[in-house]
DNA sequence: TGTACATCAGTGAACGCGCGTTCACTGATGTAC
DNA sequence: TGTACATCAGTGAACGCGCGTTCACTGATGTAC
């Protein structure tokens, strides 16, 4: 049963992207191709038919991901103090599925193919580069726009990892660091 | 074959031992029994001779792993300086089975077994108070003491993402956290 | 425009494999006499 | 101290299950005439 091109083209970009959902909701090691080709409303054997391997779409997941966050951020100007506050609310750490895939996949990347390091590297620098352009300028910009990304990715994900046993201190957290990026900025 | 009571202690002992480096080094869900249970030079029936399952012994690995984390930091009193150093050492990044599992799990926790959760959460409230009786005197040390050490987590997290790809802009994160906790503390 | 056929996205059964867990069994240890 | 027996840490085969991947097949689409 062959469909149109057009119909394929949507199905692989919908595997895409429910991969890219369900990879920073359950972790990539987490979720089967066959879960992600269901939750897409195809089977396993299609998502082969587009991609060579898991893998393959992992790293696509990733890039898309990546790009994703960076549009949502990037959608309208905002100040670094907006952006702080946007991504170390409580609701982005509750909303793991549509969150930050450099958060997300914090300690799971390293153990993951090269090709989705490689995409979670090109996110990082992207974010890194857009919150340098929101510093004032001045020597050491670059090295405090890399500081801050890795504050909020440490952020997120400690808060959410303490939020099951301890929902105040997971607050905490996430407010702790807005301070300490607010006061330094 | 039964053993004496001080040999099957021992045994117990190490499988802590070797579930708490390997889970650092290749995740909880990325090792199976069978791999811990025979790097510890036993047979998987073993295991579950000492445990009830896999969960509980995850759960009594985190518990080991950050108070073994936490007592090297604390062997000798050092200054919040040195303690930044050592943490954000690149020796720090590239020794992921004996390094601090609040990193080495930051991605993964959230989705694991409560009490595994309810044990990093220990951990990481007792570096937060380690860190505050280092921090001087005065509002928001509490606060202080959070944000610093979830910046920790981030740089050595992201640090190890970017690693495989650029190994330079591993370093440079490093730095950039370095730079941006001294100079605020 | 109508017909014949090649293409290929998608289906679903099957593959080998490793997972966490169970269980009957072993045999040296630890204990009771 | 010596003997008889209960205990239980550890072994290894077996369990059902889900994993990533392969493949023969289907049948509507797209193309060539």
């Amino acid at each position: 049963m062959k469909i149109t091109k057009e119909k394929a083209a949507e199905n692989r970009q919908l595997l895409v992207e429910t991969a890219a959902r369900l990879f920073r909701e359950k972790g990539i090691d987490g979720v089967g191709v066959a879960e992600i080709s269901k939750a897409a409303g195809l089977t396993h054997g299609a998502l082969y038919a587009h991609f060579p391997s898991k893998d393959a779409l992992a790293a696509e997941a990733m890039q898309f991901s990546t790009r994703s966050a960076f549009g949502k951020v990037t959608a309208r100007p905002v100040t670094l103090q907006e952006l702080i506050g946007y991504y170390l609310a409580p609701e982005q750490r509750d909303n793991l599925a549509e969150g930050c895939p450099l958060a997300a996949a914090a300690s799971e990347v390293a153990r993951q193919d090269a090709a989705v390091a490689a995409n979670y590297t090109s996110g990082y620098r992207q974010m890194v580069d857009y919150i340098r352009s929101r510093l004032p300028a001045g020597e050491g910009q670059q090295q405090q726009a890399q500081a801050i990304m890795a504050a909020l990715v440490g952020a997120i994900s400690v808060s959410r990892n303490v939020y099951k046993s301890d929902p105040q201190l997971a607050d905490e957290v996430l407010e702790s660091v807005r301070n300490l990026l607010s006061r330094m900025s």
